[in-house]
DNA sequence: CGTATACTTGACCTCCATCAACTGTTGTGG
DNA sequence: CCACAACAGTTGATGGAGGTCAAGTATACG
């Protein structure tokens, strides 16, 4: 069933991710290229970096899904950020870090080893200007991802909460071309998107039956299609994040 | 009334926070000591920084609270992350990155112009090498802050939000050595903290009143005072974050 | 002093959590 | 190829946490 581990499990995503964010050249774009599968593929529920573990190789998503989550004593569980493919994570600018949250696949998963691209950006930043700029610029739409997560638990109802989320992951998946127009693939449980979004299950499914009720998303078997995409941009008053000032990243954002 | 103003506004502040972080040697002293407040004092409500501008000067909160913030089509606000004496802002390790939220102060407030410390960081990273570990400490700090609040957020209910926040509060407060003890300063209205809660001011109230009955805090005339600070550390699960390996900041947590 | 702002309290109601049962859907092994 | 787990999704009933509206009381400020 799931597609996304076939043609996708090459660094190719990456290039195609960073080279949104600045131009890249040659050997730049052979340091991405260089970037290899560590293994066949994980399962859903593996887990990359445990809270409270040293970061010490950065790596890369080539395809599925993981996020970034944290337990309270009773088992209640918040999902902070999700890791789609072409995003890196582990990569932190200083040594010695200690990894915040803990970061757990959610589907079948492969994984890059990264160590030559945070070798290149944090080591010989001089020879690779661009990549240390794509970095960067990637690390800034992290923080963008988690500041809306924030707004949206912290102030938006269930129905706009989950319009907003539907959004914004079309955005990023659209940012490395992983969305075929109005619709994408979202391979997560309910369970799951009910943990990002501070909801129970059941009203986050209550939830998506109204949206599917007032047309605007149908959502069947871990596809999403935005059937009004207008009315559900105003409806989670959602926009855009703008990082950096230059070279934009615009994706496909058709009406 | 506000005492904070008085003998805080130097940069000593900073140099306190970023001695916990890592041991600073004379010359990198220097710099810290070099920052100078930019003007007399700002009023509360004074914006710092605004959504969509560009960061090209970081800053130092000398004394005064700030906050980041963005606010919904309707006027719904939520506050992400507290600013606080000696928090710096704006930093961004990368040219031409823009503000993700707008900053705006909560208090009268005195910044200081942390250029000095921006450029030896980013251009002169190997001749002071413990301030550019301390910076990014710092940096992980706001990360683990920013995590605490989507948890609260998105899965604690109202008493558990405000325990833990209080405590993460008194925390951050103690490494500057602003907290005297079980007790700190907390000069922000029921307003700010309900929308750094994401509860409305009327249920944060009724929450601040039962945790004075049951003889949790005290808090009055901006003075927030932790009565069982063991028993609101339960209610609250609350855990003090580690974000590096080495020379961890130990406050002042007595039980 | 008087006015604006912050805080407090009561009444009411709604959004969302919880509990429980039921219905697909997948995948596995007989 | 079917049986049957195991899991994901769906639906109903119920209650409670927290929002909203409104009015009141402190507190600060000019």
């Amino acid at each position: 069933m799931n597609k996304i581990n076939h043609p996708g499990s090459s660094s190719e995503i990456l290039v195609r991710r960073l080279s949104r964010y600045a131009s890249l050249n040659q050997s730049e774009l052979e340091v991405l290229r260089a970037i290899a599968p560590l293994q066949e593929s994980l399962a859903p529920g593996s887990e990359l970096l445990a809270e409270g573990e040293l970061m010490d190789n950065s790596r890369v998503m080539l395809s599925g899904w993981a996020c970034r989550t944290r337990m309270l004593a009773d088992g209640r569980r918040q999902i902070f950020e999700f890791i789609m493919p072409g995003d890196l994570y582990g990569l932190c600018h200083r040594p010695q870090a200690i990894a915040l949250t803990n970061t757990v696949t959610l589907t079948n998963a492969v994984i890059g080893d990264a160590s030559i691209l945070s070798d290149a950006i944090l080591h010989k930043a001089a020879k690779y200007p661009n990549l240390v700029d794509a970095c960067y610029i990637s690390a800034s739409y992290s923080e963008a991802w988690l500041l809306n997560q924030l707004l949206r638990a912290g102030r938006q109802s269930a129905y706009e909460r989950v319009a907003h989320l539907i959004l914004e992951l079309h955005y990023r998946l659209s940012l490395v071309g992983l969305a075929n127009g109005k619709s994408f693939s979202l391979p997560l449980t309910q369970e799951v998107l009910a943990d990002a979004l501070g909801l129970s299950i059941v009203h986050l499914n209550r939830t998506l039956q109204q949206l599917r009720r007032e047309g605007m998303i149908s959502f069947k078997s871990s596809v999403m299609h935005l059937l009004k995409p207008e009315a559900l941009k105003e409806a989670g008053d959602f926009r855009m994040p703008v990082v950096t000032a230059h070279r934009q990243g615009n994706a496909e954002h058709a009406a």
